[in-house]
RNA sequence: GGUCUGGUAGUUCAGUUGGUUAGAAUACCUGCCUGUCACGCAGGGGGUCGCGAGUUCGAGUCUCGUCCAGACCGCCA
């Protein structure tokens, strides 16, 4: 009658037919003859109910359970008869002849339930508590299921999963490595590896074509709700590809692994050029989930005499639906005051409400005419009952500030709905940045990113604004507005990787000492190589519409 | 490293302009009831108000310091 499960609270197996069950109950109340066991939900019934008849020493043995007990019963399962009509049915009754307390249990610090009171420390404390709870305990079998199927499709495409060393020479730049004391060198440390770049493109030299490799990556940063310093790849490498290759290959993964896991089928994933993101959303990782797209004013609101616009690089806003007679002048006060926190630093926030009633309310009514504040409106697709926000500045400032506020918009509005998913390659990501404060460039994703084939000259040759120009062959998979993967074509020539250590700043000496290793390795015909990796446990958390991976995370970091 | 928010019963929280013996819900214990399903009823125990100093006749409440937690920024090639 009921399969044998392995991983729940539960394990039922059929003996002789009779029921046996091994697990945790909760609660228990003596019935008179009848006691009844609540446990958690799961196979959709809602409860079981241990029928002790007139079993007085079950019953008492029952009577005593307290909050949680290790229990094995031995009973015979009937549908439950329920005399309440208006009562849900689906119950299962056992009817108990054996019962034994396996094990006792003090009073839990919270209750173990879906919804539980305990609090994020109390639970990471007594985090063997919190696995039993369904809601932790699903999402990690979520997360093996997820791993299943990821080696799975993997596998079906000619992948091998080759493991990489996790006690390595440090290498420089991007995060603080975490290191390991060497016993054979007093003084000395291991780095652990922050992901295992260099060793899967020496993979690809070696011939392995197909490389993946669900791994552990150890980054030695402050933690965040989607950020841990140890935390999983899915790291992927392929030889003798182009981008479309790559591109098809893991979205190919990712549709067959929303597919397999939670019966969603995406459809193609649009792509997007990173200048454009930027332009249109002010996110390289823009939240496709709803629109509320960027609208630029330069041409409609500079120079006509509102001097903190004319004195912008950019005017730049979005329109909010339906808010305009809900939203009071208080209300906006505080919206403003939300975008004036250091956290966001706009200076202030400018809007232009166009009312119910045909009317128009604006901070910046006394310097525009309605006229030209309609002319806004219409270029940016307002209806009435519609909400321009307006920002101006430093261009890269001000759209930064102003995706924050189209991100707060469409969580007010409730625009990021459970079960939609909106993935995007973003591409043709910059390949250096301009580090003010150091004085020097950055790898934008990393320094054996390829820069695009057309701009190869262009690097060799450049002057230094020509450098902050050059585009690489390096792309993001974002879903639902979260960086899930990247990667890029990888340098396989020994001179082009030699200039791009030298344009981020390291001697020929450093580069030598740093990365010889691979640089000698491309001497010997490494072949045009490109890969990917994707964040596992974010992956986890964005297909089930959670904002945290800690509780993928079967036993994950607190903060210091 | 920075900004902000918080720390009161096992737990989640409330606590007014500083003013009797610091409350609620839930959990726990005892008894009653027994076809319940957030069962119900009656009773009970449980708090160094994070820690330390200060102001005051009087501090959970105000001030300073400190510790801890969380969010965000920095950081995350």
């Amino acid at each position: 009658m009921y399969r044998t499960h392995n991983c729940g609270e539960l394990r039922m197996e059929n003996v002789s037919n009779q029921i046996v069950l091994s697990g945790w109950v909760q609660k228990s109340r003596d019935l008179g003859g009848m006691t009844f066991v609540d446990i958690r939900d799961r196979y959709g019934i809602t409860q079981l109910v241990f029928n002790m008849d007139d079993n007085v020493e079950l019953c008492e043995k029952a009577r005593k359970l307290g909050r949680e007990f290790v229990v094995n019963v031995v009973g015979i399962v009937k549908e439950r008869s329920n005399k309440n009509p208006n009562r849900p049915t689906g119950d299962i009754e056992i009817i108990a002849t054996e019962l034994t307390i396996l094990n006792q249990s003090k009073t839990p610090p919270f209750t173990i339930e879906q919804d539980t009171d305990g609090g994020d420390e109390l639970r990471m404390k007594y985090r063997y508590l919190d696995i039993r709870r369904d809601a932790v305990k699903n999402n990690i079998i979520f997360r093996s299921k997820l791993s299943l199927e990821t080696r799975k499709y993997l596998d079906s495409q000619g992948f091998i999963e080759i493991e990489t060393p996790f006690l390595i020479k440090s290498t420089p730049e991007g995060a603080r490595d975490f290191v390991v004391p060497s016993r054979l060198n007093p003084g000395q440390f291991y780095a652990l590896p922050q992901s295992p770049q260099t060793f899967k493109q020496i993979l690809m030299v070696g011939g392995m074509d197909k490389y993946f490799q669900i791994v552990k990556c150890f980054r030695d940063e402050d933690l965040r709700a989607d950020r841990q310093p140890e935390f999983t790849q899915i790291d992927c490498e392929m030889s003798f590809v182009t981008i479309e290759d790559i591109l098809n290959t893991f979205e190919g993964l990712a549709k067959h692994l929303f597919s397999h896991t939670l019966n969603v089928e995406l459809p193609d994933f649009p792509r997007m050029d990173y200048d454009e993101a930027l332009k249109r959303y002010g996110s390289d990782k823009p939240d496709l989930r709803f629109d509320m797209e960027f609208v630029e004013l330069n041409d409609l609101a500079k120079n006509k005499g509102f001097s903190v616009f004319d004195n912008s690089e950019l005017i730049v806003g979005i329109c909010a639906e339906g808010i305009a007679d809900s939203y009071s002048n208080k209300d906006m006060k505080k919206l403003t005051e939300w975008m004036q926190r250091p956290q966001i630093g706009a200076k202030g926030l400018v809007y232009v409400k166009f009312m119910n009633d045909g009317s128009i309310k604006s901070t910046v009514g006394k310097f525009f005419s309605d006229e030209l504040l309609k002319e806004w409106g219409d270029k940016m697709g307002a209806k009435a009952g519609d909400v321009l926000f307006i920002l101006s500045g430093d261009a890269e400032k001000s759209r930064n500030q102003l995706s924050e506020l189209r991100l707060e918009m469409g969580r007010r509005l409730e625009l990021m709905k459970d079960g939609d998913y909106k993935p995007l390659w973003v591409l043709n990501f910059p390949l250096l940045e301009w580090d003010e404060d150091s004085n020097r460039f950055h790898a934008m994703h990393h320094p054996f990113t390829a820069p695009k084939k057309e701009e190869i000259s262009k690097m060799l040759n450049g002057d230094h604004e020509t450098m902050k120009s050059l585009k690489a062959d390096a792309y993001d998979l974002v879903i639902n507005g979260a960086e899930i993967g990247g990667g890029s074509i990888r340098i396989h020539d020994r001179e082009l990787q030699s200039k791009n250590f030298d344009l981020l700043g390291f001697t020929k000496q450093e580069a030598e000492d740093q990365f010889g290793f691979l640089l000698g390795a491309f001497e010997y015909g490494a072949p045009p190589h490109g890969g990917l990796a994707f964040g596992f446990d974010r992956l986890c958390a964005v297909m089930n519409g959670q904002s945290s991976i800690r509780d993928f995370i079967a036993f994950p970091k607190n903060n210091q």
